[in-house]
DNA sequence: CCCTGATTCGC
DNA sequence: GCGAATCAGG
């Protein structure tokens, strides 16, 4: 297989989406994750952005560095785009999918189903599917999750990787997001963390200790 | 062990 | 230019 232009504007897309290498090897195919890393270097656009799949961090490491671009009249830029209010309705960014509703015999699900237009559904429904061998769909419910909890998932599920059932794998995360009687129904799928059946972000709120509630005595 | 990207270096 | 091997890390 060589780099041909459709290959490498794959390539590109991809990696600029924030999917990894090897995500994009096994995409594109015939190429390892090696070679779609040193592909990546070659072409100069290493380091990325939207931090996904691997280490993910909550810090915007100052990485944007463009040899050129100064900066002049920027006094001071103070603004926490983070942990903020609790749930700011968002446009979703990304305009791709939600095209392909089948023929949805009058489908009035008002309450969820949105996906194209409003925000991405923010808990996972009750009536959720889950793989056998994982039930316990999550209900965070009356729960209190930290706020940062929250963000997180949220952020985390703007860039879950839309898988099916199907492609789940030991190491996928798990959570079910939007409405399985829909077709705007998926599983995060970005990496599970070991032995987990979520991801951080999902971890997070899946598995609460009961907070707020203190334990009887015993 | 699973995974991530970064680098090296023979081809 | 390419990418396997290796490195460094979570």
């Amino acid at each position: 297989m060589s780099w041909t232009d459709e290959r490498v504007e794959t390539l590109k897309r991809m990696w600029a989406e924030g999917q990894s290498a090897s995500q994009i090897a096994k995409e594109l195919g015939g190429v390892t994750r090696n070679a779609v890393i040193g592909k990546v270097h070659r072409l100069g656009l290493s380091n990325r952005v939207g931090g996904a799949g691997g280490k993910e961090e909550d810090e915007e490491t100052p990485v944007a560095a463009t040899p050129k671009a100064a900066e002049p009249p920027k006094p001071a830029a103070p603004a926490e785009p983070v942990a903020a209010a609790p749930v700011p309705p968002r446009p979703t960014p990304e305009p791709r999918v939600a095209a392909e509703r089948p023929a949805a015999p009058a489908a009035p699900a008002a309450a969820a189903a949105p996906a194209s237009g409003a925000n991405v559904t923010p808990m996972p429904f009750r009536k959720a599917i889950v793989p056998a061998g994982q039930p316990l769909p999550p209900q965070p419910s009356a729960n209190e999750i930290s706020p940062e909890a929250l963000a997180s998932v949220r952020e985390v599920e703007k860039r879950a990787r839309k898988l099916t059932l199907m492609e789940l794998t030991e190491r996928t995360c798990k959570w079910p997001i939007g409405d399985p009687a829909t077709e705007d129904f998926w599983f995060c799928g970005l990496p599970s963390q070991a032995g987990k059946p979520y991801c951080d972000a999902h971890v997070g709120v899946a598995f609460q200790p009961m907070s707020a509630r203190r334990d009887r005595r015993r």
